[in-house]
RNA sequence: GCGGGCGUGGUGGAAUGGUAGACACAUGGCACUUAAAAUGCCUGGGCCGAAAGGCCGUGCCGGUUCGAAUCCGGCCGCCCGCACCA
């Protein structure tokens, strides 16, 4: 008797399943859709343990949907454009087009032999011109509904580079890759108006039953709500009041400076004609000092000589102070500060000698806080009595709604809600991205571009016939010599394109309406985008719980308002799902210095409960279930397991054990016991077929019943997204087959 | 600092108010074999016991309940997200 032989078997099945096309979907409305998706890969070159384990819950959700007779919808593509493909082409010379398409020939040659229910016949990398065209369309239709527009903003600049730096990209106030100082830079920039949907983005997440309660959670403290109180602290010298709002009404009378923002302007018209002003300004811009200030919390502060009049007390005048601590795009940018209430306004006024003052002190216990520094005067006490009689100080709440009630009775002040979502800034200085799809007039302005000129492609090389030089510092597309020379679409005068092109997050925020009519000549087709949106289960990893989940959700919004999308497709992921990471163990010895070396499994040898060198019998020291990382060199490649064992194999191992949602080590002895497991079905079933060919038939009761069992329960888990226990209940059933 | 989650054998884990530890890994044993590999079977939380069986046991302390790993309160530990957000 053989065994199983993957070799054999997987290609001969995955051949027929292409030959048939079981997997390709079609528009049916006779039929129910649905639609199920994995977050789509970044073509960096190899697929990774990960990856086979995100896509074989999806090709579970899938076939067991084909089985239950929906029209299944499974589709795969290549999230293309970004960095690494410029880094790639300045170390070694390529060009990104190239690196990118070659990286995905190699990722598509090793996802097909996993034998995934996709439907690759709607393939697409968004590098593709034909998808970032239908991304101009939507831009330009987005900018026509006032979706998009360009402000000034404040960016992170490495001044080597010369690029703008994402703030993930700035480690310890530096460039990343120069490790040049990052300055802050202000630049004209495209936004996408997501703040205007904060409220509704907001109030949607509770509808998202079928979204972990994770990541709602996480959204809901990024959009960032709050309820406080805005108004305007009036000039002694009687200049412009400055605007200030607080959630914290109720300290109002522990009032003892008002701070604002370095990039107030207020603080830049001080800062026009004081030196000493523009300096302190200048030290808070340096990137390196403010990180550095951030992580030692220290507040810096600078007196502008300003006075202001408290709201409640014309005759008590507040110190206005820049402090290195007050953001300028939250709130106003300028706040009033009440030391006995907030730590880091207490730090502020002890480090520069300013009034602490008891607010609690003006209630009914007239002692101060033992560590407060400042004891207050009578007179405090008094103004407090005599502006809140009448009113209930509560602590909490109640007092903070009493103070904006009575702010707004009287006139100084309105409740207003707030929050922290800020727009998103989409303009970068980079060659590997989709062409922003306007032109620069010197007479006309901004203007978009004719849709009938999409798509804006990206030029292949240096516009004299040789190839783009990564290696110069800045946008390719700058230097361009005629890329950007075009006639203006107004008046046809000679214009520039913009040279700047879209953050990557644009471009993973609509490709799941996409691959609905993937071939489509407009970004969507009405029919089809009403037969499969939304996605019905959505699958991928938590790091993108916020950015990519909340873009999408604000994509799909904005489609709907533009006509891309129907009206029901506000939420396009029914349910969501987010898987854990397949850990391994680091395998570590140390050098004659002390320092840690890496080996790889496969030269470590586990035997006697211990790890060995299997060069020098050394012992090693195994550090478990750790993040998978090249320099620590615990890794798998997907390749040689399923060389090694089959596709079948890899994708058992990966969703035995661990629940789903959390990590899962990749073990040795678990890929073995896969192995063990694949041959022992085939064995039982090689056997019952040659029992049937003698005539026998399967008709014991205890079996039936416990095979109906075990149908009820894997179906249930699998609906559950329990694939561990699944795979529980069929080890058990063949326990059960093999007794029988 | 703010918000959230988790804690069960040597290991991954199962059980969502009703027989704790399903299933698997590791370990030990047996069968088959000249032998090994492969395969199959048994064992598999702790203590007492020859066994039958008994007692204890889900981080710690308390509570609710006929009944708690599960619900509630407090503590301890670990993990994650956000953060000068006013």
């Amino acid at each position: 008797m053989s065994r199983y032989n993957a070799k054999e078997s997987e290609p001969k099945w995955q051949a027929a399943w292409e030959a048939a096309g079981v997997f390709q979907a079609d528009v049916d409305p006779t039929r129910e859709k649905y639609y199920v998706l994995e977050m789509f890969p970044y073509p960096s070159g190899r697929i990774h343990i990960g990856h086979v384990r995100n896509y074989t819950m999806g090709d579970v959700v899938a076939r067991y949907k084909f089985s239950k007779g929906f029209n299944v919808l499974h589709p795969m593509g290549w999230d293309a454009f970004g960095m690494p493909a410029e880094n790639a082409a300045m170390a070694s010379g390529g060009h990104p087009k190239d690196w990118t398409y070659d990286n995905i020939d190699a990722m598509r040659a090793q996802m097909r032999p996993l034998g995934l229910s996709i439907d690759w016949t709607r393939e697409f990398a968004t590098c593709d011109p034909e998808y970032y065209g239908q991304q101009q369309a939507l831009f330009l239709d987005f900018l026509e509904a006032g979706l998009v527009y360009r402000k000034n903003a404040v960016v992170n600049w490495d001044p080597v580079d010369m690029t703008v730096l994402a703030n993930e990209q700035v480690i310890d106030g530096k460039g990343w890759r120069s490790g040049a100082e990052v300055e802050r830079r202000e630049l004209t920039q495209w936004f996408f108006k997501i703040s205007d949907m904060s409220e509704d983005l907001l109030t949607a997440l509770d509808g998202l039953d079928d979204w972990p309660a994770k990541v709602r959670l996480m959204q809901e403290n990024w959009i960032g709500k709050s309820r406080g109180l805005r108004f305007a602290f009036a000039r002694t010298d009687g200049g412009e009041p400055i605007e200030v709002y607080t959630t914290r009404p109720d300290t109002l009378m522990g009032a003892s400076f008002v701070g604002i923002s370095p990039d107030h302007p207020l603080a830049r018209a001080i800062a026009d004609k004081n030196t000493d002003a523009a300096n302190f300004i200048a030290q808070c811009r340096q990137g390196g000092t403010t990180e550095e200030a951030l992580e030692t919390g220290e507040k810096l502060g600078f007196d502008t000589g300003v006075f202001v009049q408290h709201p409640l007390d014309p005759d008590w005048h507040l110190p206005v102070w820049i402090a290195n601590f007050i953001l300028m795009d939250y709130g106003t940018g300028a706040i009033f500060a009440c030391p006995a209430h907030d730590q880091r306004d207490l730090d502020f006024c002890r480090k520069y000698g300013l009034p602490v003052i008891d607010t609690f002190f003006a209630t009914d216990d007239p002692t101060p806080a033992a560590d407060t520094a400042f004891v207050p005067p009578k007179e405090q006490a008094v103004r407090w009595v005599n502006h809140f009689a009448g009113l209930d100080i509560a602590t909490g709440q109640e007092a903070i709604d009493a103070t904006i009630a009575r702010a707004e009775a009287d006139g100084w002040g309105t409740g207003v809600t707030q929050f922290r979502l800020r727009d998103w800034g989409l303009s970068r200085q980079r060659y590997w991205g989709c062409p922003i799809p306007v032109v620069h007039c010197d007479t006309c302005g901004v203007v978009p571009e004719k849709k009938a000129n999409l798509p804006i492609a990206l030029p292949y090389d240096d516009g004299n016939g040789k190839p783009i030089d990564f290696s110069i510092p800045g946008n390719p597309l700058d230097r361009h010599p005629n890329w950007c020379d075009t006639p203006c679409p107004a008046c046809g005068a000679p214009a520039k394109r913009e040279t700047d092109t879209m953050d990557t997050f644009v471009d993973s925020s609509w490709y799941y309406a996409r691959f609905t009519a993937p071939r489509a000549n407009t970004p969507t087709d009405a029919k089809a985008a009403a037969y499969w949106m939304n996605v019905d289960q959505y699958i991928g990893g938590i790091e993108h719980a916020i950015l990519h989940l909340l873009y999408s959700r604000f994509f799909a919004r904005a489609m709907i308002a533009t006509g891309h999308l129907p009206d029901t497709a506000a939420e396009p992921f029914n349910a969501l799902f987010t898987q854990g990471m397949v850990t391994h163990a680091i395998y570590q010895t140390n050098d004659a210095a002390g320092r840690a070396v890496y080996h790889y499994p496969d030269d470590v040898d586990l035997r006697d409960g211990g790890a060995f060198l299997r060069a020098t019998g050394a012992e090693v020291t195994v550090v478990p279930s750790a993040k998978m990382s090249k320099s620590k060199k615990n890794v798998v490649d997907p390749d040689d397991i399923i060389d090694q064992y089959g596709a079948d194999v890899a994708r058992w191992f990966v969703l035995s054990d661990s629940p789903p949602d959390r990590d899962v080590e990749w073990t040795a002895a678990g890929a073995d016991a896969a192995w063990r497991f694949i041959n022992r079905i085939w064995t039982m079933a090689y056997n019952i077929a040659r029992m049937e060919d003698q005539g026998a038939t399967a008709a014991d009761a205890a079996l039936r019943q416990a095979l109906h069992k075990t149908i009820h329960s894997v179906t249930q888990n699998i609906e559950s997204f329990g694939f561990n226990s699944a795979i529980a209940q069929i080890h058990s059933f063949a326990n059960v087959l093999a007794k029988s």
